[in-house]
DNA sequence: TTGGAAAGTCAACAAGGCTGACATAAAACG
DNA sequence: CGTTTTATGTCAGCCTTGTTGACTTTCCAA
């Protein structure tokens, strides 16, 4: 329980207690909750999930990726992804392409009564992030970014940053 | 979509575009997997489940709290929490005491088998945090935690604070 | 003392993870 | 061409962890 702010041992580079690593840890899960909040009330009333949630972001973000590719992202299985997809796709939500070029692949869209349902989620989460951006203020908006790249695993990161890249300016 | 850094309508004062915003939620989606990966490993190896790991998390943070504190603080139905409580009792890792005062009540304490597993499991998650902020650095900590409290909602907010007010420095 | 409120427990159901087994179609390989 | 691998989908069944409804015990106030 290393309180000091002087270094002490060497592996101290920052003022980093128990106690703060702790209030840290609890600023994560408490953040989370406010995080998915809103998108929840907006899914709930149409009878979805998160699970529809994450799909339909991730099919707008890339649209025409395949469901593997998917799977890759959302780190599910494939029974489980296809559960939520066949809902999203028999409501009209999400159109599923037969590759041209392998036509073992589907290549999957939103239809414009997915992209609807997917401007309403990420509009409320966008609000949220913006309110919170604003409150904080751009030194805090970069190390909030910085610190949580540092949180992933790699090869979560590295999903994060190719999808960064095709996405649009930083 | 207003993309410039010229504040263009008194609504933006920070440099905000969508696709800013949207990595950000992206950089959430994908930091909360991180974050909770290793304890996930380490509950996975004992038969138990983040619900636990939160119980056992809170139950630790404020010794004797009774089940409905616990319930305000989780944002579950007693019912979610009792089962959970139930293995928790049953495995000897939490002791439930009745109240003193009031017998309705049921006071929560970690027995020394609970509070080793509450100790593997901060261990590992604090390591992480640990090293998030060491790469981040102490400028991008202090963001991070700014921006997680105000992407809280209210309610949540002030249960976050007042758990620090009892756990120690900030 | 009686009725309501509060704390906790039991039962049953749903969402959404998981594994395993299997089917189909297409591609890739030899 | 025949075989194997890959991509996808499906069925069945299990687990965790949310939910609501019904119930008991306890406390308190009228």
């Amino acid at each position: 329980m290393d309180k000091g702010g002087a270094p002490g041992g060497g592996e101290t580079l920052l003022f980093l207690t128990d106690e703060q690593l702790r209030q840290g840890i609890e600023a994560v899960f408490f953040a989370y909750r406010g995080f998915t909040a809103d998108p929840d009330r907006i899914l709930e009333a149409k009878g979805y999930g998160r699970a529809h949630h994450r799909a339909i972001h991730f099919i707008n973000r890339a649209p025409g990726t395949t469901v593997n590719n998917l799977l890759a992202i959302l780190g599910v299985t494939k029974q489980s992804l296809n559960r939520v997809l066949r809902t999203l796709i028999e409501d009209g939500l999400v159109e599923s392409r037969i590759g041209r070029v392998d036509k073992r692949e589907r290549h999957l869209f939103l239809t414009p009564k997915g992209e609807d349902l997917e401007r309403a989620l990420s509009d409320a989460q966008r609000a949220r992030m913006r309110a919170a951006y604003r409150a904080a203020g751009p030194a805090a908006v970069a190390g909030f970014r910085q610190v949580l790249e540092a949180m992933m695993d790699p090869e979560q990161r590295s999903q994060y940053l190719s999808l960064r890249e095709g996405g649009g300016n930083g």
